[in-house]
DNA sequence: GTCTATAAAAGGATAGAC
DNA sequence: GTCTATCCTTTTATAGAC
């Protein structure tokens, strides 16, 4: 079912419903859903009210498409580190300093997720994208576990148990650096400390030796 | 400057302060900010719009009471936990233990914190009570770590570091359970899982070899 | 201390011109 | 595809009776 016919100016149109994103995106993650305005995010990306009404059906459905735009940048980032990546420790530490790194973005996600949790729109897609968000980091740690206990550099820990660890700790320090940190710097700074402590923490649960090697790589 | 004269039905005029903030902590555990009315805080409370007024300056003025509230109330639990408990490990593990099970009441106190940090509503007051609040849990858990260290208990780890850890591991703890379950049977199972592993992961952290009999008391 | 009624402002949404 | 102008609803806040 492929539309034919002129597709006037349809990249023009991509690009406006984008940039409306991305203001969206850029407000929501600093205040509440209810709390920004049409016009708020228009004045943002240098359009009119109307024009949201032109691309989304309402105000509702650009919360929708911002989360889901935000949610599919992070996992496209989240596929970028561990596709790249084979050796299990290696893939677990990246993994978690893309939270340091990308504290500020994650940060977006996270604020928007519970936001829409705290909303009373709920939709299917949301629920989906959000599930598809929790469900690659826990398919990655799991695996990642499974396969270090595999191939022995790993000599304890249950794949699902350090799943939920790593995956609560790490909402844990992105929102410390929300919360923390209005400033940047504040908030990257606060991840890191708890970020490196909780590394040497793990590797030590999981029995790995190996650590020196990897850590003065990155640290 | 105390105040004389007849004070006409101050206590009633507590009472209904009060229940104002109870529901206004209610409401705004499950929405934001500012999709909570001034007339569903009034309707919770069997009051009218009017009350909010005579009571409080604005609504910001609840907001910034009902934090307070909330936070007061989180403290002295805080407190009641912490004095009744001498030993470094056992304190530890209540500590982690209230939040398995405070977490609706600890989870509404987060959620609270998060909206404050992310509207325009700004003050001195909410800011000292939020570093109260945390400032609390670091002095605890530092003094625990501390005292373990000296009678030996614990033959490892940094108080200031194993503070950041944990306090950073039970944000996402509760935020996971804020997420996850809205039905709180589920919010709280998700919880009480990851903490019973980052309890293990701890002590082996701290160096600690007695948590058999602490968590047979709990566990 | 509490209510009813209402003013005043803000926000979401649409119609119609270009 | 985008803008201007505007309508309608919701929400905050106040005045005044009881």
């Amino acid at each position: 079912m492929k539309k034919v016919g002129r597709p006037r100016q349809v990249g023009q149109a991509r690009d406006t419903a984008e940039a409306l994103k991305r203001s969206a995106l850029d407000l929501l993650s600093r205040n509440s859903y209810r709390s920004v305005t049409i016009k708020d995010i228009g004045r943002e990306a240098g359009l009119t009210t109307a024009m949201i009404y032109y691309h989304f059906r309402d105000k509702n459905d650009l919360l929708r498409a911002t989360i889901e735009y935000a949610i599919e940048k992070a996992l496209t980032r989240f596929q970028e580190v561990s596709e790249n990546i084979d050796e299990p420790a290696a893939l677990i530490h990246e993994w978690l300093y893309m939270h340091v790194n990308l504290h500020s973005e994650l940060g977006k996600v996270l604020k928007l997720i519970i936001d829409y949790n705290h909303s009373d729109v709920q939709t299917d897609q949301i629920d989906e994208a959000v599930q598809r968000f929790y469900g690659t980091e826990r398919d990655v740690l799991m695996g990642c576990v499974q396969k270090g206990l595999e191939t022995g550099i790993f000599s304890d820990g249950k794949p699902e148990e350090i799943s939920i660890l790593v995956s609560t700790f790490l909402d844990g320090a992105v929102l410390r650096g929300q919360i923390l940190g209005e400033t940047d710097a504040q908030g990257a700074a606060a991840i890191q400390t708890s970020v490196e402590v909780f590394e040497r923490v793990l590797w030590s649960a999981l029995g790995f030796r190996g650590r020196a090697a990897l850590s003065s790589r990155t640290g």
